[in-house]
DNA sequence: AATTCGGGGTG
DNA sequence: CACCCAGAATT
């Protein structure tokens, strides 16, 4: 290679990267530092109103802590993650009194400030002071994970070690606060997540996953947790007048309260048909997913001449379907009941 | 090292 | 609907 990937990083962001956004306007630390506060986890589209609302009632950060917290909560409402206004306003705050209202120059220093982590102390220590650090958002770790082929889940320890790494190799020592915002920019609007505009991009011939086109692959994904999945019956006792029979459920647990065809599992299966005088009727299964699982529920229905041929407990109810509407009733039984049966 | 915090955009 | 976004604090 002719020439390094900062240098051509540089060079497109000079001539086709985004120098208009509202926190560009000046390279002083108050607006750098509400900006990268409202940016964590959060798209430029969504902060830039956000952004101007509050850079326009707090002119500096000595206006900001004078203002109650109230306030500055209800400057972002609607914004998400409000620890991140609590923290911005403590972080005012100890500015005001601990350092003359004037924001501290070094990495470590900023990084001990309340919601400043290491990246957004690196973003601001570069932009602001000049100073040699690497930045890893999310456009970055993207970036890297696709130039230098960094598999792995980022969230996972090592994988965010290695590009942690690579970010601080890359790093220059000229222009360094150009850079930060360059590969962000990079990442944004070229280096996306879906269909990368590699064609465009001024490191291609630095990117590996580019040369093996593999850009889909990287960064590698969050590992979901498989749901389990569990199987169960649920007894369906019908009169021949058409009611129903269902149980009220206790109050722990899922559906905790709710009334529904009681449950019975695989193994006391044949017993519990056992002792009842109507043949069964095994119906289609229906599945039902909760956030940590997904249940499978076999219907068996069962026709009797009258309700006294089942025992019943005292909170057992016998309802046809239209008056299901006066209880609650958990999602399955609501769907078997009006399936028709 | 893994979870939580949140509203919104996107395929 | 699942996944991700200019991450940091907490457990």
């Amino acid at each position: 290679m002719t020439t390094t990937f900062a240098t051509s990083l540089l060079a497109w962001f000079d001539a086709h990267g985004r120098h208009d956004l509202p926190w560009q306007a000046s390279l002083q630390p108050y607006p750098v530092w509400v900006s990268e506060i409202m940016l964590q986890q959060t798209q430029v589209a969504t902060v830039i109103p956000y952004f101007n609302r509050f850079m326009a009632r707090f002119d500096t950060v000595v206006d900001l802590a004078n203002a109650d917290l109230d306030e500055v909560l209800s400057l972002w409402t609607g914004l998400g993650y409000y620890a991140r206004a609590r923290n911005l306003h403590k972080t005012a705050r100890l500015i005001r009194d601990q350092y003359q209202g004037e924001f501290p120059n070094t990495l470590p220093e900023l990084n001990a400030l309340p919601g400043i982590g290491r990246s957004t102390a690196g973003a601001i220590a570069a932009i602001c002071f000049g100073v040699h650090a690497p930045i890893l958002d999310g456009n970055v770790k993207r970036v890297l994970a696709r130039a230098f082929l960094i598999d792995g889940w980022p969230g996972q320890g090592e994988t965010a070690a290695k590009l942690w790494a690579q970010a601080e190799t890359l790093t220059p020592t000229l222009r360094v606060g150009d850079y930060t915002q360059a590969i962000m920019d990079l990442g944004a609007t070229l280096c996306t997540r879906s269909q990368p505009k590699c064609e465009q991009c001024p490191v291609r011939t630095h990117c590996l996953a580019y040369a093996e086109g593999s850009t889909d692959a990287y960064p590698g994904k969050k590992p979901k947790r498989v749901k389990p999945t569990r199987k169960t019956h649920m007894l369906i006792v019908k009169t021949l007048a058409g009611r129903f029979r269902l149980s009220r459920r206790p109050e722990q647990g899922i559906w905790g309260g709710l009334y529904c065809f009681p449950e019975i599992e695989e193994d006391a299966l044949p017993s519990a048909l056992d002792s009842v005088p109507a043949s069964p009727v095994r119906l289609p299964q229906l599945t039902h997913s909760f956030t940590h699982f997904h249940l499978i529920i076999e219907p068996v229905l069962l026709v009797v001449a009258d309700e006294q041929q089942i025992p019943s407990l005292a909170e057992d109810i016998w309802i046809t379907p239209d008056e299901q509407d006066r209880y609650g009733l958990c999602r399955p039984a609501q769907i078997l009941l009006n399936q028709g049966h």
